[in-house]
DNA sequence: TAGATTGTTAATCGATTAACAATC
DNA sequence: TAGATTGTTAATCGATTAACAATC
């Protein structure tokens, strides 16, 4: 499963969407597919796929292709998606209780183990078959549970001193809505996804307005 | 406002995080700034701040640095934060609730202006001052409310056909929170944000499950 | 004026694509 | 065997960083 020891974040960030593609054309009951096949299916280049897949090893067969099944069940290895990582979701308001129970962490290779809101007035009510805790309670149960990571649905004010809270805890993983940029290159193995979902809007809407300087597209309307 | 033609989307990804850094430094309160102490905050290079904003013009001054009040308002001008683009939210489950009613719009240049919803039982209900509507509404409603953007909250199987649909309807601009994947190079000027929440969770894990293989951190825990 | 810092060009670095020998 | 397609190296492209002359 090792084979370079630099694997790029460009590489990184594709690999879950490979994983995703090949689940469909397993779903479509194939079973062996070309570097070429799947490129087109994904609008990228047969060369990117061969070069991303040789990061870790060779899953292909010359002559032949690549085994659909084996080669999604090796990304999914290589993702972690057999994994239980227990995490913990801190902020119970609207993003953080669609988060709960809109998506299934197990696929994910995870588990939510435990969620926490400031608001004592949330403390008790039930979300996803959890109980939404006090804050009080994260060090004492995160001592008995032990998450890995943290998801933050927190606002932008609170997010310093929470993280701060968690690193000592353990967290070793933050995955950030507040919209607060946590940058952590001082704690070493801590790693962090900031999902800023007004950064992306503000993207789309740069590209509404800005048609004429729309990147890498051929065909502009006018 | 406009100096070069093509912009390329390293940079468009960055305008929204030097606009959000800007708000920042303004509120507290300094009205000035130089490529260095922003990049510092940023954790970015000076050099690529200056490249970045010479794609759109000179907004500085030598010797002295930036207005931060200016260069946040040029930025936010070319994003387009003072328009008030029209939207429709498509799916009011778990993440439409969300996302209906904890993201504040008119700061994104946007404004949600309908709800739908293929389940019947939630047509009337109200989700953040808007009436949830029926799916057999939306051609009638897009012919006089004119959504540019649509917000598509709806699971995978339903999403190519309601895109289809809206594409029908002059919608301009996907906001994609379906797990499916849309490629549109073959309608031109319409412009899409695929944002795949398993995706990042998914790198999150790789990060954690391989940190021999984590890249661009000096670092490492080992 | 001297110092600071931009705007911009040139150098470097990394990522993507093309090519092709290896091999199933 | 011949055809297909990988794994991998080399060429290209683009993005980031460094350097510096312009200038406030």
């Amino acid at each position: 499963m090792s084979k370079n020891d630099k694997v790029s974040n460009s590489v990184i960030r594709r690999l879950p969407r490979y994983y995703r593609f090949l689940g469909e054309v397993l779903a479509e009951g194939i079973s062996k597919i070309s570097s070429r096949e799947l490129a087109d299916r994904m609008k990228i280049t047969a060369s990117q796929i061969r070069q991303d897949l040789n990061c870790f090893g060779g899953f292909g067969q010359q002559g032949y292709g690549y085994n659909v099944a084996e080669l999604r069940s090796e990304i999914g290895e290589i993702l972690g998606v057999n994994k239980d990582l227990p995490a913990v979701l801190i902020g119970a308001g609207n993003l953080g209780k669609a988060l709960s129970v809109h998506l299934d962490y197990k696929k994910y290779g995870c588990r939510l183990c435990g969620i926490f809101d400031a608001n004592e007035e949330l403390v008790g009510t039930m979300l996803g078959g959890l109980p939404v805790r006090s804050m009080s309670e994260l060090e004492s149960f995160c001592e008995s549970c032990r998450p890995v990571i943290a998801i933050l649905c927190i606002p932008r004010e609170e997010a310093p001193d929470v993280c701060e809270r968690l690193t000592g805890l353990d967290i070793k993983a933050f995955w950030n809505f507040s919209h607060y940029d946590i940058t952590l290159e001082n704690i070493p193995g801590t790693v962090v996804e900031n999902v800023h979902l007004g950064d992306s809007l503000m993207a789309l809407c740069y590209k509404i307005n800005n048609p004429g300087k729309k990147p890498e597209t051929e065909e502009s309307e006018q």
